[in-house]
DNA sequence: ACGACGGCCCTCG
DNA sequence: ACGAGGGCCGTCG
């Protein structure tokens, strides 16, 4: 398994919950692993393991909203997003909440 | 074991 | 609204 961290582990089953058309933060991920402050170590993860095609890291987005980084690039991660129906402006998703979806409760 | 980055976040001028 | 600074965490060389 090229899953050799606990936080990715994590991180991927998170994010295989989501459905088509729908994003989360990093701090969102963050903050359900428990630490709002492991964003950053999330985001560092997602780019050391880019397992394109079994889990859709570019659902991942900043918690302002704008699309933040992709390895294949911001511009490929927005297309893809587009795909999916989430509308952006300008690297940015305009109304988060109405795309974000909640790992509370699930 | 150590230092340097990184798909970040939040707060404060 | 915008920019700068500080902080915390994991992975890689």
């Amino acid at each position: 398994m090229v899953f050799d961290g606990n936080l990715s582990l994590k991180v991927y089953d998170l994010l295989k919950k989501i459905p088509r058309g729908k994003v989360t933060t990093y701090s969102e991920i963050a903050k359900v692993l428990g630490n709002m402050n492991l964003a950053r170590a999330v985001g560092n993860t997602l780019n050391r393991n880019p397992d394109l095609v079994s889990v859709p890291c570019y659902r991942v987005v900043r918690s302002d909203g704008s699309v933040g980084g992709y390895k294949l690039g911001c511009g490929k991660k927005i297309e893809l997003l587009e795909s999916e129906g989430v509308e952006i402006k300008d690297g940015r998703i305009d109304c988060l909440e109405a795309y974000l979806f909640c790992f509370k409760g699930q």
